[in-house]
DNA sequence: TCTGGGGTCCTAGGACCC
DNA sequence: TCTGGGGTCCTAGGACCC
């Protein structure tokens, strides 16, 4: 236990880093938009697996101008078009999209629009941890500093000091603007669960600039929700101990948190204090791969459900070699009616790379729901390793583990062994150990 | 808001081993 | 024989995130 009411001191050991959080705002929407200039401006909904008519399908992404008429993240999509204003000017769409802006995803371009984005984040920061198409942390704490400075004179005119990492945040998304043309919300902060708070805090477009001294204070006034971690259920859960802003949270019996909640409650209780010690890690190699499909109605014929579980499968498999990725566990999801998730999965002896088996086992440990009213399915392969090796056959397996050059567990591995695709077989597939990479995924690709 | 798809991490209980 | 403690791996489920 500490003493009385101290605000989160540093160590003073170490000093403050800088850490950036880019966001960009409303992605699909803006990608869209840049090679569709006339949906600037405009209610724009992205989603996928919609078809006209069809009550399947939820919406990706909703720009700005699309919120403002209810429409939401993971909204059906029927329900969001038809909130959507009609389209009045017949130069933006077909004919037949009377209704606001619906663009199907289209993952390929937005990589591409995406790519762009982490080359000048790779080129603006050392240690750059991408956290998905969207979402990135920067580590720049050798490239500047929170010493102040004076602002050159704005518009407005008046005199202002500011930190120079406020400065190179600001250059961060000058650039993703001037050479993308995609907007980003930056937050800037000493640590990443207070720079995470600071991207979302002035969305679309704004940077938000938190000093060292400052977090505790930034955070306290706002909604527990608004801690990275803190979903509906552990909102409400606070709610119940009188916990509604992170102030609350800061001030809270750590003890009562942790009885209540474990290691999570501790560590919610660190973020909303100020205090998260994690360091930016550079992007790793996936855990899990998988996919998943809905039913247009829920349904219990047993030989659709086994035709889409052989697709699911093939997916899955076809993307895990894509990746060079052998697998050790393969898995299946199973929502029933109402929407009750199961999971089942079956480890192997040792990682493979074998189509026929992921649909086999998949389809065995789906033979279970076989009476089930089923709504969707998912296949999923984990326990990954990736090698640029040959696979040794399972049959050569006997059961002990070791450690082969051919394996990478994205620790230890250089990268430029992903290129050598000739290494020889194994005598025996080998087990990679699960450690965070140190490399990021597009030097496999 | 009766709910799409792709992920991550944590927890808890059981099997098994020494 | 009826019983300690520690460790690891596995599966299943839950919460959360984008």
């Amino acid at each position: 236990m500490s003493g009385s009411t101290l605000p989160g001191t540093g160590d003073d050991e170490s000093p403050d880093r800088v850490v950036l959080h880019v966001d960009m705002d409303c992605f699909y929407a803006s990608c869209e938009r840049l090679r569709e200039p006339a949906l600037r401006g405009e209610p724009v909904v992205v989603g996928m697996g919609y078809e006209a008519g069809e009550t399947i399908g939820a919406v990706a992404t909703a720009s700005y101008e699309a919120r403002e008429y209810d429409v939401d993240s993971a909204q059906p999509i029927s329900r969001a078009v038809e909130r959507l204003p009609p389209v009045e000017r017949p130069d933006l769409g077909s004919a037949d999209d009377d209704r606001g802006h619906y663009r199907p995803v289209d993952m390929e371009f937005y990589q591409s629009v995406a790519g762009e984005v982490k080359a000048i984040l790779h080129d603006c920061a050392d240690t750059v941890r991408e956290v998905s198409i969207d979402e990135a942390y920067l580590d720049v704490t050798d490239r500047t500093s929170w010493a102040t400075v004076d602002a050159p004179a704005s518009a407005s005119g008046a005199a202002e000091r500011r930190t120079l990492a406020e400065g190179l945040a600001r250059h961060v998304r000058e650039r993703i603007a001037r050479e993308v043309g995609v907007p980003a919300s930056v937050g800037v902060a000493p640590n990443m669960a207070a720079a995470k708070v600071a991207s979302d805090h002035d969305k679309p477009d704004g940077l938000t600039v938190v000093p060292p001294g400052d977090v505790t204070d930034f955070l306290a006034p706002l909604p527990v929700e608004e801690i990275h971690g803190v979903g509906p259920v552990r909102a409400s859960d606070l709610r119940e101990l009188g916990i509604e802003t992170a102030g609350d949270l800061a001030s809270a019996d750590p003890r009562t948190l942790q009885d209540r909640f474990g290691d999570r409650g501790r560590e919610l209780y660190d973020r909303a204090r100020g205090v998260d010690d994690r360091e930016v890690t550079p992007t790793g190699l996936p855990k899990s791969l998988s996919r998943e499909s809905s039913f247009a109605e829920a349904t219990t014929d047993g030989e659709a459900m086994r035709e889409k579980v052989r697709a699911l499968a093939a997916a899955v498999a076809e993307r895990a070699r894509s990746k060079d990725a052998l697998y050790r566990t393969i898995g299946i999801k199973v929502v029933t009616t109402p929407y009750d998730v199961n999971t089942r999965a079956e480890s192997l002896s040792g990682p493979v790379d074998e189509p026929e088996l992921v649909e086999e086992v998949a389809l065995s440990l789906l033979e279970e729901f076989a009476d089930s009213e089923v709504r969707k399915l998912g296949v999923r392969v984990s326990k990954l390793s990736f090698t640029a090796g040959e696979q040794a056959s399972l049959d050569g397996f006997d059961g002990h583990e070791s450690r082969g050059e051919a394996v990478v567990d994205g620790s230890t591995a250089e990268p430029d062994a992903s290129e050598n695709a000739t290494a020889e077989p194994a005598d025996r597939p080998t087990v990679g150990e699960d450690r965070s990479g140190q490399f990021s995924l597009e030097e496999f690709e």
